[in-house]
DNA sequence: CGTAATCTACGAAGCCTTTCGTGCCTTCGG
DNA sequence: CCGAAGGCACGAAAGGCTTCGTAGATTACG
């Protein structure tokens, strides 16, 4: 009971390891599968053909396009890091924090502590420009 | 190459389903497999053996604990919401945002928009005693 | 008491993820 | 031209997740 097929506008979510395979696409930019083995095989031990096969997979699925016209097929992400992340976010939001953003952020600076004075300024021009619109 | 078994230290992560219980226990409290069916079923058409299925699985993987003095078990959920949102929000942080939980309540606040004056402000309290702490 | 209702424990099917091995082309160096 | 290297497409195995069906006990009740 899910998952729209073949037509390109709704993308499937990544599993982990498709995750994985993204990011490097997101650090690498358009990459053939020996790259992104490379990058994922310097990270931990994996085969050559698990690569290929995620890729292709991953193809199959709309969450990356190739370029099929040189021996070695390029890939590249079919969604940016900032897109994956918002979208993220939001699932996150709806799925454990009843869909308030605002618990989510308050959990997020409350929990780890690990922020520098530098961002939270970030935040603070971050909510004065919310304020701003907000009528 | 994976899991703590048995000890009750460290938490498997919840998978999606698991979630969904782990939400009616937070909201109902102790709870038994037919308290449990009933409110997932009432949101979607489900089994009863597979609300019990998940309990005692969840229960093998030490997601929740349960009290079977009486025949019909009681089950509990092991960890708290609070517990469980922290634990998920520096998964996502680690996993898209390069470990930045700034990068994340920026993409939270501006993606969505869906936040209330209230909220904002809320989130203005905390950043301040953050500051406080911050020397 | 006997029957119906409740409950738990299993087991198994079906689908998704992850990981490779093989086979079959194509290209390139000598 | 020939063999080796590099690439792609498949297929398949192993394990996890999700969903139930069935069987066997226990309890409730007319």
């Amino acid at each position: 009971m899910n998952v729209e097929r073949a037509k390109s506008t709704r993308l499937t979510r990544p599993t982990p390891s498709e995750l994985g395979v993204l990011r490097v696409l997101w650090r690498l930019g358009p990459a053939t599968v020996r790259d992104v083995h490379e990058a994922l095989n310097a990270r931990e031990p994996t085969g050559y053909t698990t690569a290929l096969k995620f890729l292709q997979i991953m193809h199959g699925k709309g969450l990356v396009e190739r370029d099929e016209s040189r021996r070695a097929h390029v890939y590249k992400a079919r969604l940016t890091q900032a897109q994956a992340q918002s979208q993220m976010t939001s699932q996150l939001v709806d799925g454990v924090f009843d869909g308030s953003t605002s618990k989510l952020v308050l959990s997020a600076l409350g929990g780890s502590s690990r922020t520098t004075p530098e961002e939270l300024a970030q935040i603070r021009e971050m909510l004065d420009r919310l304020d701003g619109v907000e009528k």
